[in-house]
RNA sequence: GGUCUGGUAGCUCAGUUGGAUAGAGCAACAGCCUUCUAAGCUGUGGGUCCCGGGUUCGAAUCCCGGCCGGAUCACCA
């Protein structure tokens, strides 16, 4: 709810009791944008008063506004149980004034609590794909929209350093690898590592299969095929701390995270506090054998350890192996244990797909159990897959879409469209002409994957490239960039007493746009939804272009409307840089 | 099979605690650059909101029952 609506909220709920003794709540006071077809700004909806009041909606509405009307409420006009209230300019004008003058506008009250935000947590086996490139850009837009919203946030990042599937890839390197660096190469270190996987893969099927033409049946094969044998063998080397397995592992490691620092930085987000699973899944261990200890848990003949979580309406859960390692949950108990001892967290979100929704049911309810204050409240993000068109994307099967790839493609094809468009900027620079291809490929690629609601699946077809035109990042960016193009021109942007100005309706658009604003943060930051976001800054530079179109700014001459004018643009930009910025969108001065 | 989740224009998606004749973009077609950046603006065509019931002044939205898709239910992560 807006600053006009709490005001128009009051107002309805005197205006009822004195007209037909109704002590209205505010579920009652539904108040909407008025429909571009009908004269107003906001409309009431007075069905809920109807039948009290005793009276036709139409009357209802029609008596409702004669109380309204006064400062704020200009004049109204009513349609059945449609109340439209007009408001008066000077109410906008006192709005425009105050965003305008407000440096942060968008930021909410601090909270004085902390949120983490666990995102990204990649596998050290492959570089990042698409659906990592979805869980990376919804995690840093997450932090930021709540940040906005007034809580300190850390961005945190577990990173599964250890496991079979990276001695999977260790193990490739070592047969087929002869050495080959990414120095040697050229090739970045995640990728190449990847292509190791990939390979590990390869021959292990053509080990299957030769199994399978001697008779042995499918199970048995992938059980008994001899690299698989050795992977695990490699594993257990791991865990007992065998010095060259682990140097291995710690050279090959270093490769990849060079690999993903880069992928990082050229996508724009980063990171406060990054935790290794190699560090964590111990102590995990430790918080199962104390809960066993306490009796939280129970073990199986064979050694295993079990959470029973029947009571709760699940399964029963395995924490650790018969031999005695650890499994997936372990570390999460650990790297859980280990956050809050490193920091005062009031709310741990984890920004992880929704196909490991039962996990971290499961994850809730073990530390709740364990004596963790934080479990039952901890939050997972669970947002949708990326899809392509013939399905799930598969690392092995090689229909992913590589992280680095699309950037590249992104930015080259932003590259290729202002080809097109040398003549409105004559005067650019190679350098800067790079620059706004980067910052317009990204935002082209970061729209399109936040526009969508997070919690739905989407698709992307590498067959079509994604779009520059319409309800686009480049859009919003050209948008912000043409009123940078007009507030240069500006000579002096003079602010003047903004009173006693008759304002058309596209201006007036636009102030009740901006006015709307905070609301949009706090539903963001409500809801979890970048998208929410990007539906605004749509609307906002819709508005703006629309009022561009009809109505001059630098050549009007009335010097006052020019003022508002000037202002009005300026406001709008600054609000869409804020908008962008939550997004994780860089807005380019030029275009 | 159990649980969760989705189904809106040819395609990709919006649609607020239930509100007025369900909206954008792309694609198609037709206009607008001697005027602040045409990555823009304006217009046309395009709908059984999966189907059937129910709740009420009012349902794409809430409830029940179907149909279709996806995820999940591992000593994988």
């Amino acid at each position: 709810m807006n600053k006009l609506e709490n005001i128009l909220a009051q107002q309805v709920k005197s205006a009822v009791k004195e007209l037909y003794g109704i002590e209205a709540d505010d579920k009652m006071i539904q108040l909407q944008k008025t429909r571009p077809e009908f004269e107003g700004h906001v409309t009431l909806v007075v069905f809920p008063f109807v039948k009290a009041a005793r009276k036709a909606p139409a009357q209802v509405a029609a008596e409702i506004g004669e109380k309204l009307v006064g400062e704020v409420v200009a004049k109204f006009n009513a349609v059945q149980g449609f109340l439209n209230l007009t408001i008066a300019d000077s109410f906008w004008l006192g709005q425009l004034e105050a965003i305008a003058a407000d440096a942060n506008y968008g930021q909410l009250p601090d909270r004085n609590k902390l949120m983490m935000v666990e995102y990204s947590s990649p596998n050290t086996n492959k570089p990042l794909h698409l659906g990592h490139v979805r869980n990376n850009l919804l995690g840093w837009s997450i932090a930021k929209i709540q940040e906005a919203n007034g809580w300190k946030v850390v961005k945190t990042n577990i990173v599964n350093d250890r496991g079979i599937h990276i001695c999977k890839s260790m193990l490739a390197w070592l047969k087929f690898g002869n050495g080959e660096t990414p120095e040697s190469s050229g090739k970045k270190g995640d990728h190449l590592i990847g292509d190791y996987y990939v390979r590990f893969d390869k021959e292990y099927r053509k080990q299957v299969a030769d199994l399978m033409a001697n008779g042995m049946d499918e199970e048995t094969a992938k059980r008994e095929a001899p690299l698989m044998k050795e992977a695990q063998a490699m594993l257990l080397k791991w865990e007992q701390g065998d010095k060259e397995v682990r140097e291995l592992w710690a050279k090959m490691n270093s490769w990849v995270y060079a690999g993903f620092d880069e992928t990082y930085r050229k996508m724009g987000v980063a990171f406060d506090k990054i935790y290794y699973e190699s560090n964590t899944y111990l102590e995990g261990k430790s918080e199962v054998e104390k809960g066993l200890a306490a009796g939280q848990f129970y073990r199986r003949e064979d050694g295993s350890v079990w959470a029973d979580l029947t009571k709760d309406g699940l399964d029963e859960k395995l924490l650790l192996r018969s031999d005695g390692t650890s499994v997936y949950m372990t570390q999460d108990i650990g790297t859980a244990k280990l956050r809050y001892q490193d920091f005062p967290i009031d709310k741990m979100v984890y920004v992880v797909g929704n196909e490991q929704e039962y996990h971290f049911k499961v994850l809730s309810i073990l530390l709740d159990r364990l004596g963790f204050p934080f479990g039952k409240e901890l939050v997972h993000f669970s947002y949708g897959m990326v899809e392509l068109p013939n399905g799930k994307m598969k690392s092995r099967e090689g229909t992913v879409v590589d992280a680095d790839d699309l950037m590249e493609q992104m930015i080259a094809d932003a590259r290729e469209i202002s080809k097109d468009k040398v003549n409105t900027l004559p005067d650019i620079t190679p350098e800067e002409a790079d620059e706004i291809a980067r910052k317009v490929g990204l935002g082209a690629l970061k729209y399109f994957i936040l526009k969508v609601d997070p919690r739905k699946n989407m698709l992307f077809n590498p067959e079509e490239s994604i779009d520059f035109n319409g309800n686009t990042g480049p859009f919003i960016q050209y948008t912000y960039a043409r009123i940078q193009s007009v507030l240069r021109k500006a000579d002096n942007l003079q602010i003047f007493k903004l009173s006693n100005l008759q304002m058309n309706a596209k201006e007036l658009a636009l102030i009740q746009r901006l006015a709307d604003y905070p609301a949009v943060v706090r539903q963001a930051g409500d809801e979890f939804s970048p998208a929410v976001i990007c539906n605004y800054a749509y609307a906002l530079a819709c508005d703006f272009n629309s009022f561009y179109h009809d109505y001059s700014i630098l050549n009007e001459p009335d010097e006052a409307v020019r003022a508002l004018r000037l202002t009005l643009a300026a406001t709008v930009a600054k609000t869409i840089r804020h908008a962008m910025n939550l997004l994780g969108i860089e807005v380019p001065d030029r275009m």
